[in-house]
Formats: structure tokens, sequence, C-alpha cells
RNA sequence: AGACCUAUGGUGUAAUUGGCAACACAGCAGAUUUUGGUUCUGUCGUUCUAAGUUCGAGUCUUAGUAGGUCUACCA
């Protein structure tokens, strides 16, 4: 037994395992994830899955899954469907049922109270402008609102009109009362509750006023015994109302950790800028292939392994990030190696017409599935006089030595076929196109049983002309043409919206793709990865390109 | 301008916590290959700056520089 290197633990686990080791919360490590149910997920969602289940699992905790729905305006109960739906296909499993913020309206109107009679929450009249104007800048302390010394009596009587709905949307809120100088901003006397005379998606028409995040996640956290909360950077100034709630109200001291959110390069991640390219058309849906949401990468093709591996190969830390796409791809490329078949598929057809072999001919030739599997099968192709191949395998003239694809005068194989000689080729004469290539075959050079003798430094693929079915292949590029759309300050995101993104083309693959169920991912032979999609019928197969062949080959 | 966070190859992370800066991706070169794929080998290239502490600093201290976050009745 060889001694394994030191599992280096990145500082969020550094913390758990001390944690573990002090016996803080008896040991226990409980995490969740929080989710706002008003858009699909995305990688960058990925990241958070990924990091808190993972956590979850190793150290014997648990985690659950909790929608943030503290906001009525924008959430719905379709999100939630395809939330769960992504996390479970990720294979994640949450503890127990699925919870809401929502379901802790209560608890949380009864925290709200205690915090009145504490003197530490006020109702206040002002207008959200008043309050904007009153809390300062980062520079010059706030002052303190004219209804900030309002006495308990008075604001539990507000309050409770608040929930009663006596007050019209905007005219009140519930203030914690901390302190209108404080450097962090967020301490001015953070608004806890809003009224809003909005129907909620589970609640109903039950609450007309509403917490705000400050006065919910921590506390949601706290009611479930959420021993570490992880959320990103851009919540650490929130931690501080986070422990003061917790300190006031004396609650279960979850404790907050914030780490860098993944970002990913040619993705966005903002659920507002998703939701508009949604609106505007520019993709078909969120499960757009093209999208980065967890929807769009699943109809893509990519692997739900691979997505995983990713997540958890790229380290966690506090710096801002961009992770190179090719990283992605490379897991991606790594998990369809091992897993998809390899079938025959021609993209852009030229005709090559065998003379030598016999007309009306159709031979039946075995190939295998998978050479990266061992347990793979094998199946059978048809080899006919009259095959395509892709145009770009055929030159009028080879250009150096290094080219072994097909020209005038060079042998060439065709993959689990026969070997070719090249002899001939016809053009369009208003175009000067090639419109068809002349070869010969070596009868005795067939895949398996060759003994012609004869060498072929190149392999082609191809499809037997009498046979090939039409699929339609949609084939995708990044989604915009700057690595970092959104960082531009003096430029829209959509400026760089990637026309080409899109080119959906007819394409002659292997018969016995007509059978190829959705979400199937395989390789075309030497071009990449494609996954049938849900529009695949029997008649007419449909494909989407995940990702193509890495490709070392320079003219 | 203030508070807070961050700074290691092109990118993302490590570095036994003060002891020879390494791994992966990307790039380049080669070997193998009935996929110019896979696999294998080699190669390129790194501690923001300046002081300080120390026998010794990527790691600790101070200052600077750069980037990020915060002034929503969003989360």
């Amino acid at each position: 037994m060889s001694t394994e290197a030191r599992e280096s633990l990145n500082f969020i686990e550094q913390i758990i395992v001390e944690d573990i080791q002090n016996g803080k919360h008896g040991g226990s490590v409980y995490t969740r994830f929080p989710p706002e149910p008003n858009g699909f997920l995305h990688v960058g969602h990925c990241r958070a899955i990924v990091l808190n289940f993972d956590l979850g699992l190793k150290y014997n905790g648990k985690t659950n899954l909790r929608m943030d729905d503290t906001n009525p305006t924008t959430e719905k109960t379709d999100y939630v469907d395809n939330i769960k739906n992504d996390i479970k296909w990720l294979g994640y499993e949450w503890d127990g049922d699925v919870l809401y913020s929502s379901d802790y309206f209560e608890q949380l109107y009864d925290y709200a109270v205690v915090l009145i009679k504490k003197g530490l929450a006020y109702v206040d009249d002002s207008t959200a402008e008043e309050m904007a104007a009153m809390k300062g800048d980062t520079t010059t302390p706030g002052s303190n609102s004219p209804f900030r010394d309002r006495s308990i009596e008075e604001n539990i009587t507000l309050f409770a009109g608040m929930r009663a709905g006596e007050f019209p949307d905007g005219t009140r809120v519930l203030r914690a009362k901390i302190d209108m100088a404080a450097p962090n901003l967020l301490l001015r006397d953070p608004v806890l509750y809003r009224i809003k005379h909005e129907h909620h998606h589970r609640t109903g028409d039950e609450w007309c006023i509403y917490p705000l995040y400050d006065f919910a996640h921590g506390q949601s956290d706290s009611i479930e015994g959420i021993t570490h909360s992880l959320c990103s950077l851009e919540f650490r100034h929130h931690r501080d109302v986070y422990n003061w709630l917790i300190e006031k109200l004396e609650i279960f001291p979850s404790r907050q950790i914030e780490f860098a959110r993944m970002n990913v390069s040619y993705m966005i991640t903002s659920k507002r800028k998703l939701l508009k390219l949604v609106e505007e058309g520019l993709v078909t849906g969120w499960d757009d292939p093209r999208m980065p949401t967890i929807a769009g990468m699943r109809r893509r093709g990519y692997p739900a392994q691979a997505i995983v591996d990713f997540c958890r190969g790229i380290g966690l830390t506090k710096r801002d990030n961009v992770i190179e796409i090719e990283r992605l791809e490379y897991h991606v490329r790594q998990e369809l190696n091992k897993s998809a078949d390899r079938v025959m598929a021609v993209l852009d057809p030229l005709k090559v017409v065998i003379t030598n072999y016999p007309e009306g001919q159709v031979e039946m030739l075995e190939t295998v599935n998978n050479p990266e599997d061992e347990n793979s099968a094998s199946r059978e192709i048809p080899f006919s006089r009259e095959i395509y191949i892709e145009r770009g395998d055929f030159k009028t003239e080879a250009p150096n030595r290094k080219y072994f694809r097909m020209a005038p005068g060079r042998n060439v194989r065709l993959k689990s076929a026969y070997i070719l000689h090249c002899e001939s080729y016809d053009t369009d004469p208003a175009t000067g196109e090639v419109t068809t290539v002349y070869c010969t075959y070596y009868p005795d050079s067939k895949s398996g049983e060759d003994t012609s003798g004869v060498k072929a430094k190149g392999t082609l693929h191809f499809v037997s002309v009498g046979q090939a079915i039409e699929a339609e292949v949609r084939m995708y590029d990044r989604l915009f043409t700057d690595a970092e759309p959104t960082s531009h300050e003096d430029k829209d995101f959509l400026e760089f919206f990637n026309e080409e993104s899109l080119k959906t083309i007819t394409a002659y693959v292997e018969p016995s793709l007509s059978k190829a169920k959705a979400g199937e991912g395989v390789q075309f032979m030497r071009l990449g990865y494609f996954a049938a999609d849900e529009d695949t019928t029997e008649a007419k197969p449909v494909f989407n390109q995940t990702v193509t062949l890495k490709g070392s080959y320079k003219p």
C-alpha cells in the first residue's frame, strides 16, 4: 500500500474539519442549497449545489433544499419544479421534503414581534425616497428616521395593522434598529418587512407583508439548524446583519461563510440577463442548448457527471475567477469518450463512386460501437458502390506530405470498410465545385481481414448513399463572441450575442440512428459528440452538437 | 472618499501552515492509433510592488498598487 498524498482541503472544509474536531454542534454538518424560484438554475448554481451536497455527504451530515421564496412578485411554482428536476439530474438528493422560507412566515412574524418588544425594531412611515436620503453614504453617516423612537406598544399595533392589511403597499416598513452611522450601510437600520398585497405561489393571499432576504434567510438557516451556511462573496456585508439578528433573537447560531462564485468564460450567470435572452427570443427558451442553464447543458448533451467533476475540480477560494470553458469541455469529452457509441454521420456530403464495386450490391460491415468500452457490442453498417464522405476530406491536390486524407492518386481507408484509391473527380463547370469523386477499392483490404498489403495513412468516415437517412443537425457555437460579455461597462452584453451560435444543417447519417433516443449521446466519428434532441423522431432524427472532438490537424 | 474582501504560470488551484513553488486545463513538440479522437512522453511558463521580522517568507507585519463588493421596500 502506498501512502496517499495528503488531501488538500479548501478553506471551507478546513473550517468544517476544525469545527468537527472541536465538537461544535455535536460535530454535525448541516448545509443547504437555497435557490430563489424565479428562474432556471445555471452553471454558477452547479458550483454551490456540488459544494453543499458533497459536504453533507462527506461529513455524514445532511443537505436541505430550501426555496427562498419571500418575494411573491417574481417567484413561480413552475420554477420550483425545474429546480428540483435539475438537482436530481445532477445526481443529488436533498434531506426530506423540499423546504420553503414561506413555510416559516408565521415564525418569522413572531421573531419580528420579539425584536419590537426588545425595542430593536420599529415601523417606519417614511417613503423609500426619504429612507434613501436618510441613509447617508459611504463617507457620511445616516440620520435617524423621525419614526425611530416610537413606543413599543405603537410599533406592535402598527405592525399588526400591516399584517392585517390596513395599509397600502409601500406606506410602511418594519426596520431593525441598529446604527444609522455604521460603516456597513446594511447595518443602517435595514428593512425587515415590506407591504405587498400580492398573491404568493404557496401561501396564496394569506399574507400581505413579506420579510426581506435579511430577515428570512438567516432565520431559515437557524430554524433548520444549518451549521454552515455557504453563500457567495457579495453577501459578505449581510453577514453582519445575519449575526446581529441571531444574537438579538437568541436563536440557533448558523455560521455564514462566503466563497467566490464560479464564472465560466463565454457564459453568463445573471438570471436577469438570461431571462432577457429568453424574452427577446434570441434563444428558444431556458433550455436552449446554448444556454448556460442546467436544462440547456443537459439538452446540449453535457453529461451530469462531467458538470459535477468540473465543479469539484476547480477548487474553492475567495478570489474572483473566470474559468476557461475549455476546462468544462474537457470533462464533457472525457465522460463522453467513455460512454458514447461511435457512429457514422456526414455533415457536408461529397459523393464518391467506387467504380470497381458491383452495382446494386449492398454489403453489411461489422463495426465496434465503442473502442473505449470493453463491454461494448458491435453493429453492422451498410456499404455500397456509392457513398458520401465529408467534403472537407477531399482535396483536388494533396497540399503536403502531412496530408493523409483523400486526393487523386492517394490511398485512404474507409473506417471498418475498404481501402480506396482515388482516381479522378468531376466538377460543376459553372462553380468549379467538386461534384463527384471516382475511386477504386482493394477487395482484399476489408477491415479485420486485410491481406492487401496496401498502406493508407488516413481513415475516413462515410455513409452509404442508398441506405443513409437524413437528419437535422443543430451546430452550436459559443453564445457570445466575447469571453466576458458582461464585463464591458460601455457595452451591453447583447452586443456580443453570437449570431452564428446556431446553424441548422441536414446531414446524412447511418440507418441505426433512426432509433436514437432523446438525450442519448453519440460520437459522430471524427466530428464530435452529438446528442439526440427531444424533437427527434424515427422519420427525422434531430441531433444537437455537444462539443467537437479536440482536433490537432493543421492544414 | 469610507468599510470590507482578494492578489501564485495564459486559466483554475496546491504548497505538509515559516523550509527546494507543484498539479490540472490550455499551448507547443513527439510516439501510438483503422477517429488528425483516446492513450503515452516531453516541453513552455508562476509567487503584484516596496520595506520589515527571520538563519530562512508565496506564507507573518506595515505601506503602496490593482481588482472586487456595499448606499433595492431584490435575493
